[in-house]
DNA sequence: GTGTGGAATCGACAGTACGTCGAAAAACTC
DNA sequence: GAGTTTTTCGACGTACTGTCGATTCCACAC
């Protein structure tokens, strides 16, 4: 799929440019109405091609969400880093974590909300979601036990359950809100109770007294 | 679409039998694929008239959907009842309410999972949900409030945003769920956390010591 | 410049599902 | 058993999807 014959650089082929070229046209027609009601010949047209060149380059729809999709995993998995990786009811890092998913929703709420619909019935899709899921879920888990192990935490579920339960409510609490930034604040102080308790807004933070 | 033109009666129409024979033929394949695999013609076929006839008892796919959607409500509003009009951690009362919904989970998994994927773009199903997730938020949300008033449970979030958290982590938490009916207890668990904050497991009963 | 092979494009076709219409058959009323 | 209403169906038109083979484009070799 990519570019030159020998060592020296050539600009993208047009094929690369017309793969480009879906995508953003997809991008595009997302930011107007739900995934559900794109169809390929849309998406070709946008992309100056017909219907069937189309299948050319992507093997369906799903295929172009899939890719859609890849290129968000990073930015979360990256943004998510700092509260999975540390310890301890750090209200801020939790805070960043899921600010930086509000603003996927945000930017990206039709995409995810149909790639979601979609994902029973398409495996590609589920597979992806599966694999964010799992990434989220373990780191999440570990957490929570280094936490009880150094009793910063309370007993309760098991930390398993207690990590699917959070990634739950993220999705859930997003793909059903209108305005995602909003609901930043108090997911995180429900997410924090979940997880330790109520906290004395005090010792909600890094270093406690 | 019912019964009898004088006031005597008489035994349901041959329609109102096909009728129940959709309904029942759906219900049926329900059992053993997603909603969204099932064809017109199979429930047509399953009720033993042509496609066309179909037409005649339901406007589409969808309108059976929300036949069978009806049917779930009533069920859900009573056994979430003493619940929802109680007071306090009555952690017996939750946990009536979330196994109740565990076991609709568990009966009609398939048809909610895809009545839910369906809801965007099909305004009826969402109009279902969205009334159903109304009445849960507003009782939940005047409960939250009776106990913030009587000093039972601490501030933090709107009561109004809380009880939409937790309808929401209900619904995320049993749409993912292999096994419902193992996911009850820490449901609960976690639900009281979010609005009382930590409880010790004594108090998180009916009658406190 | 010519030719050659892969990249890219397209029209035509076949398939599936949906929803509508008007004509007919069945069932019921009087 | 004529008249109505309920029920049934086949035929049709539409909107998508995905596949095939034929064709055109284009970079490079000679």
């Amino acid at each position: 799929m990519s570019s030159p014959t020998t060592g020296r650089r050539r600009g993208p082929s047009k094929g690369d440019l017309r793969e480009r070229a879906i995508l953003d046209t997809a991008r595009e027609l997302l930011r107007r109405k739900p995934l559900a009601e794109i169809t390929i010949d849309e998406l070709a047209g946008g992309a100056q091609i017909s219907r069937s060149s189309f299948y050319f380059y992507f093997d369906s729809k799903t295929a172009v969400v899939v890719a859609l999709l890849h290129g968000l995993s990073a930015e979360v998995s990256r943004d998510t880093g700092p509260w999975l990786d540390g310890t301890g009811p750090d209200r801020a890092a939790l805070r960043q974590s899921i600010a930086s998913l509000a603003a996927l929703w945000r930017d990206h709420g039709r995409l995810l909300t149909g790639a979601l619909a979609a994902a029973p019935g398409c495996p590609p899709i589920a597979e992806w979601r599966a694999g964010l899921r799992r990434g989220h879920v373990e780191r999440l888990t570990a957490r929570i036990e280094r936490d009880r192990a150094a009793g910063l935490a309370p007993g309760g579920p098991s930390a398993r359950v207690l990590a699917e339960l959070a990634d739950d409510l993220q999705l859930a609490a997003f793909a059903g809100a209108t305005d995602p930034e909003g609901l930043v604040d108090d997911l995180v102080t429900v997410e924090l109770r979940m997880m330790y308790g109520d906290l004395p807004p005090e010792e909600a933070t890094v270093g406690a007294p």
